[in-house]
DNA sequence: GAATTATTTGACCGTCCGGTTAACTGGTGA
DNA sequence: TCACCAGTTAACCGGACGGTCAAATAATTC
């Protein structure tokens, strides 16, 4: 009943792309509905308030990015290999992104917990929530890995935690060198701290 | 000539504390001002914007724990105990603000790095001259170390950049998860990633 | 085609924002 | 002692902020 629209995931889209190449706190809700081509009342039918269309816009971007993820991290690709070719979607992704806009922009929701976790609790519970989801991929990889004695480490978990540390320390580093080639540094500090068996270049 | 004035410095440190502890969005001139005691029209009397003050304030913030970083860095300090000393006092640092805030509040200039990156040049070149400081510690410190064959590395300055990224990384990882506990993989991290020879605990 | 209802519209609200101004104050150096 | 000037004060600015609202509109269901 009553009309059917597209505003929702226009504002969601439209969230998402300009926080993130932004700041959560750099970013109006003005320019949000601009972006969308969509107006503020239309903005509250939607969503509560600016907080709830982040949180929305997050689970969103995560939705849509799940089935890359799960074909990255599909236990067809052996454990080592699923780890490589993240770090490849990482570096093309704000590689590509560096060339939209000039900028290397990070993990959004790094960014947003960065930014926030201190100060709206919502937004900080779920960015680690989608942090966690990555998580789980990682920490998958990791332990197949370890079963196939393609690794040395002794706790799959606590080594899929320093990666995961690691890979959001270097996205952070090339945000604020504003420099993608940091980013080539993934896969060896990745491989370095697994302890993985070397093979041919 | 004219009066003396303290207003300088606690608007310094009052800029610190706050944008410490939520952001530089989140922090408002005036919230500075009330903190610091000052009206706002001594505040623009001695910095032209609020982005300068901050990039004053970071500044004034490493020439504090200066002392602290030489001390702990001191080439009377063994290599590796410069690296472990170093995370311990970021610990408990770390757990002393959780305490008394009720956060994990990471590290001031990634924080405003990650924010502003993007949006302010001249913030996201001062939080990256600052982490560059603390950088060349640890790269002194890592070619120490392989000089005196505690720790199998080939480049010393690849390793100090993939030990700085994964400190950064575990700090944004234990403010969105607010959990300080998560700082004691510091070292473990660390020492792993540069291959240190084990000493019995 | 009428009733229903989700969506759209754009004007509106009070507040807070970063920043400005001009008059005033008081310590310092000569 | 007194002139000078760094520092202080508080009112003020225009615009942007997040959020509200009531009336208008259009798609859907029956």
């Amino acid at each position: 009943m009553g009309r059917t629209s597209d505003a929702r995931e226009k504002l969601l889209a439209a969230a998402l792309d300009l926080i993130w190449t932004s700041s959560y706190g750099g970013v109006s809700v003005d320019d949000i509905c601009v972006r969308a081509g969509v107006n503020k009342g239309s903005f509250y039918h939607f969503f509560p308030s600016k907080s709830d269309l982040a949180v929305a816009a997050y689970e969103a971007h995560w939705q849509e990015k799940r089935p890359a993820m799960d074909a990255v991290f599909s236990s067809q690709n052996p454990p080592l290999d699923r780890l490589i070719d993240w770090c490849r979607c990482i570096q093309e992704g704000q590689t590509e992104k560096h060339q939209q806009y000039g900028f290397v922009v990070g993990c959004p929701y790094a960014n947003a917990g960065s930014e926030l976790a201190t100060q709206d609790p919502k937004i900080r519970a779920k960015t680690q929530e989608m942090l966690d989801r990555g998580f789980r991929y990682i920490e998958a990889a990791i332990a197949d890995a370890q079963r196939q004695g393609l690794i040395d480490v002794a706790d799959a978990t606590a080594a899929a935690k320093q990666v995961s540390s690691c890979v959001l320390g270097l996205l952070i580093q090339a945000k604020i060198e504003n420099d993608p080639g940091l980013l080539s540094e993934l896969e060896p500090t990745m491989m370095r701290l697994l302890g993985a068996k070397m093979v041919a270049a």
